[in-house]
DNA sequence: CTTTTAAAGTCAATAATGCTGACTTAATGC
DNA sequence: GCATTAAGTCAGCATTATTGACTTTAAAAG
């Protein structure tokens, strides 16, 4: 009877409309720096996974990201054009490139996930660290299995 | 310490990419189905609030979505064009419009959530009671102070 | 060595969703 | 009567995604 009473109609409602709204929330911050540099939130998820996997392919980001090569085309010419990104040919297979931030690029790597950093972090004090393990816990299970595959692929290669 | 202990920069990256990664996924089931009807996000979230808030005012439909009156007149008006929304002069103010899901709104509305809420039920499920709760917590705290007030004037009107 | 495949990059056209500015219409409040 | 308010509209633009059709370069397969 207690997965009844979490799992009503109503609960789930409020559950879909605290994930709209936190995830307003959750971009709202990187949001507004970018506006200063004229980027918008596909600049900040090829700079967040670039950093976050330095040195993976093009390939890798488009898998990632689950857009196509055209999509992200613009947005990393722009970032290499600006100084942003660097692209090195691959070492061992010529064909590919490893993408890395410069240090232009570090930089607002730290002001945006610093930003969001500080949002998450005074959730996570609010709520305490059990909330936060639930809150870890709840998300891994929203996400996509083929998400949480194509993540596993990336971090073994 | 213990606090030291979930407040690494690293925990937070990994919160913040798990953000990311769940609401693609949250949103994957209804895009799927909005496609099926050409319609997009946008309509998605006005029928949402359409159905959760019956009767609300045009001006709280953009104060709750965050977005202008020109943004939501393409979307709305389709909706209502198409039947699945309902625009009725205000009793009281007639300048006023209270906008309602018709049947066929109530159908696609049914629709939408059933897969959302299918996702949230087996996530919650997987997680646990207390998961959920730390998730909505967590959540709760994520969002806007703007937001939360927002969201109070609505319920209260 | 030649052909095929693979990785990256590009150009063009299209779509969804947001924005701003400049209005109109109708109803309310004073 | 006149200013204000709620709603609605038109036009133009930006961002970010899409598909399709290519090219270039390098590796792999035959």
């Amino acid at each position: 009877m207690d997965a009844m009473l979490f799992l009503t109609d109503d609960q789930l409602l409020q559950g879909i409309e605290l994930m709209y709204f936190a995830y307003k929330g959750f971009t709202s911050d990187p949001d507004r720096i970018l506006q200063n540099y004229a980027y918008g939130r596909a600049h900040h998820r090829a700079i967040h996974f670039i950093n976050r996997h330095k040195g993976l392919k093009v390939n890798d980001l488009l898998d990632i990201l689950g857009i196509t090569k055209q999509s992200l085309n613009r947005v990393l010419r722009q970032l290499i054009d600006d100084g942003l990104v660097d692209s090195r040919v691959g070492s061992k297979d010529k064909r590919e490139r490893n993408l890395y931030l410069t240090d232009k690029g570090t930089a607002l790597e730290r002001e945006l996930s610093d930003a969001q950093r500080k949002r998450m972090r005074a959730a996570y004090r609010a709520a305490g660290p059990e909330a936060v393990q639930g809150f870890r816990m709840v998300l891994e299970n929203i996400m996509d299995g083929e998400t949480k595959q194509r993540l596993q692929r990336i971090k073994d290669s």
